[in-house]
DNA sequence: AGTATTTGTAACTATATTGGTTACATGTAA
DNA sequence: TTACATGTAACCAATATAGTTACAAATACT
């Protein structure tokens, strides 16, 4: 199964907030084009990874800090698309009586680790502020 | 969510079958400690993918090529844990009236593949015979 | 003060995937 | 021909996703 789209929308919804503080969860529903309860719960999420700041009541939110300094893995983390650091799941119970069972996840699990930090390191090195001015510069360009 | 265990299991069954290939579902079930059925699906996805040869109602399997020329790479695209080779969902239809709808989809999905393929590398660099050769020398060293 | 707007959740839905299970047809070998 | 294996279909329970309705609580504006 794929990485939910949690985590691109996050990453959607970080952009609007950041050229538009007023933002609505409702305006970025719409921009995002999904219902805004779902924009809310995701954004809910991305509060108590203290990435933005919201107040209930007090439409749109504020960034927690500079665009330069949120980076994907910290989006990545926020919205939860994977279960605690634990990319790859590893059958539970191999038959320790077995040569290949007893040893399997201790093998297995060092090699998913490096896997799972060569992705989490491409995404810690992209932040928030390339993201924007990247999607400045197509509309810069495409005017 | 984390990516199925049929990958690890995948790993598993073929390491057995290396060892022994006289493996019936039922043995690997064994050691892998699950329903046979379960097993043989699997196995059916690694025939698919032409990574062993199995034939109706002759008991075990044999490895299609040497375990030296069998990835972790191909055992993961062989079980199919992740949507043809998107590792990354994306939200489908942001609003185009948006100067950041109608460009995040294009400003994130190359990060998305970088990130992929940063962890597809890992897998694609480590073979079964790595998996086997560990396997065996954690039991001789504990025994 | 009171109304409108917004956030924050709870609760529910439809859909899909996972992992497991039973049942059985088909193929092979002793 | 008996015994055993593989190959699938069909089903199940549990869980995750994405969406939706409904509503309480907080805030802002007139």
């Amino acid at each position: 199964m794929a990485i939910s789209t949690r985590f691109s929308v996050g990453i959607h919804i970080l952009s609007l907030i950041a050229t538009d503080e007023k933002m609505t969860s409702d305006l970025i529903a719409g921009s995002v084009n999904t219902n805004p309860v779902v924009i809310r719960k995701i954004m809910s999420m991305l509060k108590k990874a203290d990435l933005i700041e919201v107040r209930p009541g007090v439409a749109g939110a504020r960034l927690a800090r500079p665009l330069s300094r949120i980076t994907l893995l910290d989006v990545y983390h926020a919205v939860a698309v994977v279960p605690d650091k634990e990319l790859f799941g590893v059958h539970a119970a191999p038959n320790p009586d077995c040569p290949v069972g007893r040893n399997i996840q201790s093998t297995v699990t060092p090699i998913f680790e490096l896997a799972q930090s060569a992705l989490e390191k491409v995404l810690a090195h992209v932040t928030l502020d390339d993201i924007v001015s990247e999607i400045e510069q197509k509309e810069a360009s495409s005017s």
